[in-house]
DNA sequence: GCAATAGGGGATTAATTTATCCCTATATGA
DNA sequence: TCATATAGGGATAAATTAATCCCCTATTGC
């Protein structure tokens, strides 16, 4: 695994969430567990631009972390199935107020997000 | 300025307030110009981890997704303060709920952050 | 003239995070 | 026998982000 060369700050409580949130695929895969999709593939399926590499990779850091569990069933073909810990839940109405505010002023920011990109000849889907 | 090779998603208000929030030392600026510090040579003895130049590159991306808006006194020697705008100011409570949940679960996000890094060489601050 | 203050930015390197490639295992169905 | 589904991971390359280094402006005070 990587060793970090730069301390991370934990100073505040803005440190720690994001110490534990971020990860490009994170809050998305506690927001579809939640939801109830559980399995690898199922998580997949519903973020097919992730690899199936780095949710595994994000997967288990949030496990570390505690804010979901892994259950294996001793079955073949394997089944796997994640779950939000009581942790992991608590932290569910933040990511939700997270959606809710890109949700609210959606137009908005499309319009300064694509702005900034307009210069590249990055095609932008829709 | 760096162009992007891999583009970005758009799908939900997920992706959307991250393009704007994603930063090392966003969510902190935008918390202490709401706190009233809103001059730079204030915001970097406040973040006294980041270097002049980086706060300098993350306040402008804030202003150009229109988080901010910077004015300057035309006065020696110079003079500028942040502001936020209507728009910056709604996700304040956003930030608020994130600070609020770290705070909240200190101990516990201080203990599974902890042992991750613990393996390594790193001396992690109290 | 020189240092300090206040605010900025280009160019480059280092750090970190993601993506890609390829390999493991077992059972079922065509 | 071969492809598919299911789950997983090591090694490496690429992309992205942040940090470093060094430079600029103009005025005031010594």
């Amino acid at each position: 695994m990587y060793e970090r060369k730069i301390i991370p700050n934990l100073n505040c409580g803005l440190d720690l969430i994001g110490e534990v949130l971020y990860g490009k695929w994170k809050i998305r895969l506690l927001w579809f567990i939640h939801t109830g999709h559980k399995r690898p593939s199922e998580l997949q399926r519903k973020i097919p631009d992730a690899s199936r590499r780095v949710l595994n990779v994000q997967l288990k850091e949030l496990e570390e972390h505690e804010l979901v569990t892994r259950k294996i069933y001793p079955v073949v073909p394997p089944k796997v199935e994640y779950s939000l810990t009581e942790f992991g839940k608590t932290v569910i109405p933040v990511i939700a107020a997270l959606g809710q505010w890109g949700d609210e002023h959606e137009g908005r920011l499309r319009d300064v997000i694509l702005r900034q990109v307009a210069g590249t000849d990055v095609e932008v889907p829709l």
